[in-house]
DNA sequence: TTGAAAAACGACACTATTGTCGTTTATAAT
DNA sequence: ATTATAAACGACAATAGTGTCGTTTTTCAA
């Protein structure tokens, strides 16, 4: 027999709870939220929440999985902009969204990703992996392509600046989230990162002196 | 009345207190550590636990502190060497560090970290800001002290390059930690981070090229 | 030795959270 | 309207950890 609501209902019914988690998780991480939490504010009872997901974990999951559709093209090809101008503007956003850091979910996710460590084979610690290869993959490529088109002339393997890039970024946003950006100085740091840059790719449209 | 043992065994106590609670530490993380677990590796009760301690929290702080003291001189001045050796050679230990993760109170670190940010005003937070203050500022202090003997030509602010390093440093122990070694290519991002560093700072007893 | 005082013990009351499950309510096909 | 079925409810048992405190043991000065 037909279901008795709509897959549609549902889906709504899902984001929502999402939505909420999502409000939760940014205010007190992941560590301190507890199901009660979620249900509170999404206003439904035990029973409804546990329909849709499992557990807390697996809460978590989904809403980073539904987070991270919302972020993926950003190292698509773009021809209107030099490569070069193209990363400047990907780390742009990486520096607001550090700026903004008390209202996202970057305490949420760094607790999330220490929490996985303990499990050994799992699903969230498979997607966590999956998503820095993706990534670092993005990065790579990007350069490559940059690269292929003159625009780059790198003078490291394009697989080391990429895991680089991302480590320091995943470095001053967590020691800014620990510190406040007065202490870390997001501002000079980007800099520093973009003269690094400018040294290891040779962008073809800049000055090479700061 | 003088009291029934002597301050030295009330030392010894409390060292063998911080020995187990770092072995536990080690093992399960800041998060999953309970009081339970470090009184039964330690072999005492609760109550003399919670004689030298108040809680999980302050057997943590105090841990860090004992831990942090082993560490502080490594930026003290050394005429045996020239300053970009000695800096060549922090980054080294910190590589070794890395590479030894799993043996190593990272995860413990970064999860009491990110604990503390829930708590507005506290000791461990104090501490730790302190801590990052005091790290950084040793940096800014070496870059400086190297500059002025001539063994290096900056081109950005002292403060940049060093606040710079210890984000990259804080990044790649996080990732490296959460994805293990063989993907976050420790080897690749320590080399990036030379390259850049001497882009930075044109340490003068090294040829410009890598 | 002895005994006062500190150290160590561990049972316990309390709190917090989880996941389940029997019951009630809402939905939509008939 | 009726009714089969799924969704939503919320009380509850189970689990786990905390910090306290009355009791026991140990230590060492006298």
């Amino acid at each position: 027999m037909a279901p008795r609501v709509s897959e549609d209902y549902k889906n709504r019914k899902r984001l929502e709870l999402l939505r909420a988690a999502k409000q939760v998780f940014m205010e007190k991480g992941y560590t301190r939220t507890t199901m009660q939490d979620i249900l509170d504010e999404a206003g439904v009872s035990r029973g409804a929440l546990y329909a849709y997901f499992d557990n807390i974990e697996h809460v978590y999951r989904e809403l980073l999985r539904h987070e991270d559709e919302k972020e993926l093209h950003f190292f698509d090809p773009d021809d209107t902009r030099t490569a070069w101008r193209q990363l400047r503007n990907w780390i742009q956003k990486q520096q607001q969204e550090i700026e903004a850091i008390e209202h996202s979910l970057l305490l949420a996710n760094s607790e999330f990703f220490l929490s996985t460590h303990a499990q050994p084979e799992n699903e969230s610690r498979r997607y966590l992996t999956a998503r820095y290869q993706r990534i670092t993959d993005a990065i790579v490529d990007f350069i490559e392509k940059g690269t292929a088109r003159q625009e780059f002339q790198p003078r490291l393997p394009a697989e080391s600046i990429a895991l680089y890039l991302v480590s320091f970024i995943d470095g001053l946003m967590l020691d800014t989230f620990h510190l406040g950006m007065e202490k870390t100085n997001v501002h000079a740091q980007i800099d520093a990162l973009l003269f690094s840059l400018k040294e290891m790719l040779c962008p073809a449209d800049e000055a090479k002196s700061l």
